[in-house]
DNA sequence: CTGTTAGCGCCTTCAA
DNA sequence: TTGAAGGCGCTAACAG
């Protein structure tokens, strides 16, 4: 591959002038523009990637650290992600978690070796010692979607308490009672706000307390399966079922398909944090909490661009919307 | 961040010493192994990448380009693709090219900016200046479920015309003759495998080779609804309608609803060239022939690091199956 | 406006 | 087995 002193020599330049051409970051007269231009498009000039980062001792690479890319939430949030970075010239290296905090600890540190100029993170759980030293590297971090606790970093998420309100007013409008809840894992900040918000609510609600009715999965869709099931083979019968995830309402389907059939299933009213693509086609609809991960994902990339820039980024709640299905 | 020169000090080594100790390259005595590995844990040190790479002339860092991340296809293809490099050290790079040509173009030139040691590709069209230039280059290569006219390297794909035929099978055992077909754009090989082995198989299966009953959209949900909603008002009614793709099936769906409304649209059967989630939840049950984003990723990948390594690599034609839930 | 030069962090040869 | 030194490709500081 040709290298800037190969150009310079063919543009009959120096090596400076052809890399001040080239980065365009001084001064250069149009003689020598067109020649070291000329010169570069013939040889198929592409700058070397990480002799530049040696040299400014920065990068203009973001990480992205996302727990489960299959999700749809997530697969729209990276992808809004990395065009809102595109758009102002970062690249976006993408890694998936898997719902698994050793995994994301690798990958924190592939993160550190390739000197990123900033972490777009969507955290599984608590703090790991690798993102200690990333954060005590003074490396600008936003966070996405889940909140780690000491982690002071600006935070894109959606309203969890907001959202789950629409749920509980609904569910209280269909006059449901009993009421399963599948959730997350406590440990993830989404899990348990949108647990706490649930549980806080139902009371006043009309919704009954019996913690039969509660059960908790890994947010990924075996998980919430078996819990569906451990619920039911407890003999409860609820007449809604309330996921607190995309996966999870997926699982919590399939896993009440399994055990009472397709028929006797669709008994049951199904209500989901976060719309999936087909709950229009689902028999009876199913109505959700539609929160934006691509809206998240332009917010997280755009606040981190903005810290590395040396400006402020402020966290932000981003209001959720119901999509009520139950009279289609 | 430190610096090998730091843990050397701190070792009391040479930097050559630490260097040989941290990259595990050549002997190193018992004694300094101990030291370097203790000073490189207290600082916190990890190697700078951009410095390796600069130094090795490579990177161990691989090129993914994908056509749309939010297609599950391509989303459990990245994510075992991923899985399978950093299994052996590579890092991915994901980029998403939104089924656009000229946005895959500047991915692949960030790509060859990071020099990166491999590119697996799943194109759009055909070849493009930077793809001419990178493959002209030396740099290894293998395709992902779409082959490229004119670019010779190992491809990794399901076997479409296979595929095609458990649908031609299924839909005569279903009796239809009124088929409606959603294809995908012929400039992709798969759009054009898929409709051509559709079109030749037709009459032999029963199927009536009227072509007021094909339409082609762009392999995108909104594409393929605007084709469902043309051939539904040229006055066209199927009773059963092939998708080419997940995204064209869903499309397709909603554009039958849309038009016919719900209870119409389910009288038309539908079948689907990728299995989704929810097929089994649709009325009626949408049955599909099942091709795996993951194996094609994990044999992308397996692929593409054994040309690194200066092995061989072939082409790999994955068998689907069909999942048939006309009788659920 | 341009040429020259030092050095970013690392690995690897060359001597010892 | 180890230390010393050169240089990968690039940018930025310094002279001119």
């Amino acid at each position: 591959m040709a290298t800037i002193k190969d150009v310079a020599e063919r543009a009959g330049v120096s090596l400076g002038t052809a890399s001040r051409v080239l980065s365009g970051s001084s001064q250069t007269s149009p003689d020598s523009r067109a020649r070291v231009f000329a010169a570069a498009g013939e040889l198929n000039y592409v700058a070397h990637g990480p002799a530049r980062a040696l040299r400014r001792a920065r990068t203009e690479v973001l990480g992205l650290l996302v727990s489960d890319i299959r999700n749809p939430f997530f697969s729209q949030l990276a992808h809004a992600a990395e065009r809102e970075a595109m758009k102002r010239g970062y690249t976006v290296i993408l890694a998936n978690a898997n719902e698994d905090a050793s995994q994301a600890d690798e990958y924190l540190r592939i993160f550190a070796s390739q000197r990123i100029a900033g972490l777009l993170l969507a955290p599984q759980g608590p703090v790991s010692p690798q993102l200690t030293s990333l954060l005590a590297s003074g490396l600008p971090v936003v966070l996405l979607n889940r909140s780690i606790e000491g982690v002071d970093a600006p935070l894109y998420a959606t309203d969890n308490a907001q959202g789950v309100g629409l749920v509980l007013d609904w569910l209280q409008s269909r006059g449901h009672r009993d009421v399963a809840f599948i959730g997350g894992p406590p440990t993830i900040s989404t899990g348990a706000e949108r647990q706490e918000a649930y549980l806080a609510g139902r009371e006043s609600h009309g919704i009954s307390t019996d913690d039969s009715l509660i059960e908790t999965g890994d947010f990924l869709e075996e998980g919430a399966a078996a819990a569906m099931i451990r619920l039911l083979d407890r003999g409860t019968r609820p007449s809604a079922v309330f996921g607190a995830n995309g996966p999870t309402t997926l699982g919590a389907v399939r896993g009440m398909r399994r055990r009472l059939g397709a028929a006797e299933a669709s008994r049951i009213e199904v209500v989901s944090f976060d719309d999936l693509d087909w709950f229009e086609f689902a028999t009876p609809a199913i109505s959700a909490v539609k929160h934006d991960g691509a809206e998240i994902g332009r917010l997280g990339a755009h606040g981190l661009l903005d810290l590395i820039a040396g400006k402020d980024a402020f966290s932000q709640r981003i209001t959720t919307t119901f999509v009520d299905r139950a009279n289609i």
